[in-house]
DNA sequence: CGAAAGGCTGAAAACCTTTACAGATCTTGA
DNA sequence: TCAAGATCTGTAAAGGTTTTCAGCCTTTCG
């Protein structure tokens, strides 16, 4: 059916080991032969079967990418980041959606493990030990979260607060609210540790508002605690829940931003599209996706485990290596939601 | 390294025919031997290689999925719906965007036809012609595009566009302003063929707004026009293009819903958050991600062409079979977009 | 008790590719 | 012209699985 290795072969009138040769290193044949095959291979629309090619080589060529959720604006652009470079680097991506399942990611990693060369997984919400087991199975880095032992790429939480909560004070603003996302969310921790460490060096008071899910209706279900803490401004988990805030906040007739400052984190596209557009810490996106490509790639180019690795010492793809952390920055948009006082 | 079939069978004491057998064709093997190596099995963490595994039978048990642009908050729920189905049937799901470009789909789909049993291909911007050729290449079928020949699914956008004209007609509305997408868009041209049928059969005035593109910014561009046409209300080629519209009007000072109604299409999750929320014919995401995989399956299980098949007929993934087309039910999701004249 | 029938199991081929090894061909220098 | 070396090519094994075929053992019936 398909046209295979022999196909080429015998119409080149060549061995398929040359055929093989002409095509993944061509230097060591003949160039006569070389382009007579590459011509033959290429009128018969051959490509090599991938999984054929794996069996031998261990070599799939192909990613793995795991989301808590397409549906949360802000993965989209992570997983077009993946996807771009694993392209340029002829991977091919498998996806999975975890539906925000903990139990679920541990499943799908399993799961994908045998088809794909190693991982790319996005703000995973399980434990930590479990996921140490995880990326001693299968190469693996971590985007959106931070685990020591583990590749990851994450974006300058504390550099982001300190921006947001400039801006706020330079704005005149003194009492600030923060609406936490999830307690068990890495990021929610890493945002909160940020936020009181810029605040204790500010002259500004933080309420903390309880922590939501990381949604519209969060926002929505927060606004009016927000509202009953006196304050000017308030900084959200994230844009969704900021939208959220907004939404309810037209609905109680407080104006935004006359009455009221916020500001989200993420930068999801829609964050330019709601009115008053929403100001926000810009997290990247695409360019994490990409950076998580690139340091999984980085990673299985190293020398390979040896064959039966010991158990007491960390097998290479451990992370043990230098270059296998990675922060990008971030930067505050200044958008409609937020004005001076008074 | 990984633990292969060959480990089971030694462990276990018999051959590897015999473990392959007791975990796919239980009830061949006596359940003395069977129970015993599914012990083996289980306790060494056995898991077939599925690439050995499709090399002899041919199947993969992976699928394709293209789409054009994940940014587009449309796409996402079809991506989520597939996923489902997908690992519902123990199917993985290989994803690729297409970033609105014709040609990478082409590429991509061939790309990935060595590697999956078959493709959910979602809005293509292709040619029909080239689409057909494809779908002969490799198992496919369509979602949010009909072609003939190749399977499909869809949704009821006559019966939606009834329902939205009905709606606006019902509001006092009498002149009503279409904001059409790209030209190319096969979703466009249906859209706009069945909002001519029902604007026939209705006492309506029909103003059609130049093409723009499918996004926020489109919108924007287009709401001065859709001022300037004199009606009380506006349907938008589909939401992202409404929430332009309803950005552009508040800059301007259009109130709406009371000087302006505006009726978008899909429903994205969007819709809702905006404010005013969007009014919008809600177009199956996740359901139709599941219809296209249940439509993908039923395809593969189809009695297997034989090899080498005819040229003068169709192949049998071809589509000519029963069943190969599904229209999906659309409804009207009234929101705060819209209301009565005057 | 013997033979046929049936139920289970194992050996080996097949799927498509890459690679180690050995063999063949060509080039070069004497 | 011959030998040695370099260059190129072919054979065969390997990778993990499924499946065909044949053979074994047990049962059943005469």
């Amino acid at each position: 059916m398909a046209v295979t290795i022999k196909d080429v072969a015998r119409v080149a009138g060549v061995s398929v080991a040359t055929v093989t040769r002409a095509l993944s290193t061509p230097e060591v044949v003949r160039p006569a032969t070389r382009d007579r095959v590459r011509e033959v291979a290429a009128s018969l629309g051959y490509h090599p079967n991938r999984a054929a090619r794996g069996l031998i080589t261990g070599r799939t060529g192909n990613l793995g990418l795991l989301v808590p959720d397409l549906a949360n604006p802000f993965f989209p652009g992570i997983v077009k980041g993946v996807q771009a470079r694993a392209r340029e680097a002829d991977h091919a991506v498998f996806l999975a959606d975890t539906d925000e399942d903990p139990a679920a990611e541990a499943t799908l990693v399993r799961r994908l493990a045998k088809q794909v060369d190693g991982l790319v997984v996005c703000s995973p919400r399980m434990a930590d030990a479990e996921l140490r087991r995880l990326a001693g199975e299968v190469p693996m880095v971590l985007v959106y979260r931070r685990i020591p032992g583990i590749p990851s790429v994450t974006a300058g939480f504390l550099d982001g607060m300190r921006q947001a909560v400039g801006h706020l004070v330079a704005l005149g603003h003194r009492r600030i609210a923060y609406v936490a996302g999830p307690k068990t969310s890495w990021a929610n921790r890493e945002r909160l540790r940020s936020l009181r460490a810029v605040v204790r060096t500010a002259d500004v008071d933080l309420v903390e508002v309880g922590n939501v899910m990381p949604r519209f209706e969060g926002g929505v279900s927060a606004a009016d605690r927000v509202l009953a803490a006196s304050v000017t401004s308030v900084i959200a988990y994230n844009d969704l829940v900021a939208i959220g805030l907004l939404h309810r906040f037209a609905a109680r007739g407080v104006p935004v931003p006359a009455g009221m400052s916020v500001l989200g984190f993420d930068d999801i596209p829609l964050a330019a599209m709601v009115h008053p557009a929403l100001t926000t810490v810009a997290l990247p996106q695409n360019r994490a996706g990409q950076a998580g490509v690139d340091l999984l790639l980085q990673l299985l180019d190293q020398p390979a485990p040896h064959t039966g690795p010991r158990r007491d010492q960390p097998a290479p793809h451990m992370g043990t290596h230098a270059g296998t952390r990675r922060e990008l920055p971030t930067h505050l948009m200044v958008r409609g939601s937020t004005t001076s006082v008074h």
